[in-house]
DNA sequence: CATGATCTTTACGTTCACGTCAGTTTGAAG
DNA sequence: CTTCAAACTGACGTGAACGTAAAGATCATG
């Protein structure tokens, strides 16, 4: 009985068959990095690993280290506090887990609610005091620009008066969005 | 014949009397950072200290540090990265300073304005791009919160059907601006 | 002018966030 | 089964951004 037409079995691609090197590509750093991460548990480290196994990523763990990544850039913290933050999210991503099982009664499902709402708070201020800040520094900014701006066409303004054709030099600039 | 009565002599104040721990106090740092500042180069040295003397310094220059640790935190860039965009801020400064002077010809003025243009422009694109991105994760997160709330409510009213007055839980949490 | 608080320079120490090297092992490909 | 790139662990190295300690100098004040 010849073996029916089944495509090659899935062969479970073993955890989406990403090493470490081609996350690290992927996200654009280096593999001692990612182990560096794991190792001061800014990572989950795979949890049954035979230790000197390769280690084995999906692509939802490259998303997460590109997260991981943006936060630390924009956020500008060290990675130690970067930690708390990301346990409050995982915290949160445990709840979601939690709240796909129905079994949890209500109460407890409020509760998880609740504190997850409580973490996105927490992470909500800081970026909001940051934006802040950074808006802040923008329009000053953006208005010494335009007193600048301004003082550049008066002079030209005056020499236009001078002498008929202007020298050939652009005025333009970007423009503020 | 007696001296008229003019009030004490101003005895110049020595550059405003702030030594370098009055300094760091005023601006939350230490004054090992601030000589560490000026051994950088980000900080300009008192040019005719003889060395060994105690450094001045005016509340100008308590602005200017305010401003440059500002930058700091706010651009998240390196103390080299930093250098030269305060270079640029500097000359900008010499920009002002020389345009106080009526004596420069306007052909100079221009290039001079310009000049300053180009450098707050860069400054400008710099802070502009963090604060896209900020912004980005500000609405991100207000989503996710959002999404929370909404669940935590639809929770509570099902529970007002079923048993009559809802525990004493608060249910508000901060407005989102 | 004595005196103690503060500052000076010099120099070495420290923490963070990785880089780099060595020696070994794994795993996919031929 | 060989083979070779890539990964593993462990250890030490490194640059940035200061901290800290020592030994002496300076400066406002009593």
């Amino acid at each position: 009985m010849p073996t029916p037409p089944i495509d090659p079995p899935p062969a479970e691609p073993r955890r989406d068959s990403l090493r470490i090197g081609d996350v690290a590509r992927l996200v654009g750093t280096t593999p001692r990095t990612i182990r560096y991460y794991e190792e001061i548990g800014l990572l989950p480290e795979a949890p049954a690993r035979p230790a000197g196994q390769h280690r084995l990523y999906t692509h939802a763990e490259v998303e997460r280290l590109r997260e991981v990544m943006r936060l630390k850039e924009l956020l500008g913290v060290s990675l130690e506090e970067l930690k708390t933050l990301l346990t409050a999210e995982e915290a949160r991503a445990e709840v979601r887990a939690q709240l796909r099982r129905e079994d949890v009664h209500p109460g407890r499902r409020r509760e998880l609610l609740t504190e997850a709402l409580g973490h996105l708070d927490r992470q909500l201020e800081l970026v909001r005091h940051r934006a802040a800040e950074l808006d802040k520094l923008k329009h000053e900014l953006c208005e010494t620009r335009k007193r600048v701006r301004r003082k550049i066409r008066e002079l030209d303004a005056q020499a236009e008066g001078t002498f008929p054709p202007a020298s050939q030099l652009e005025t333009s600039g970007e423009p503020q969005p």
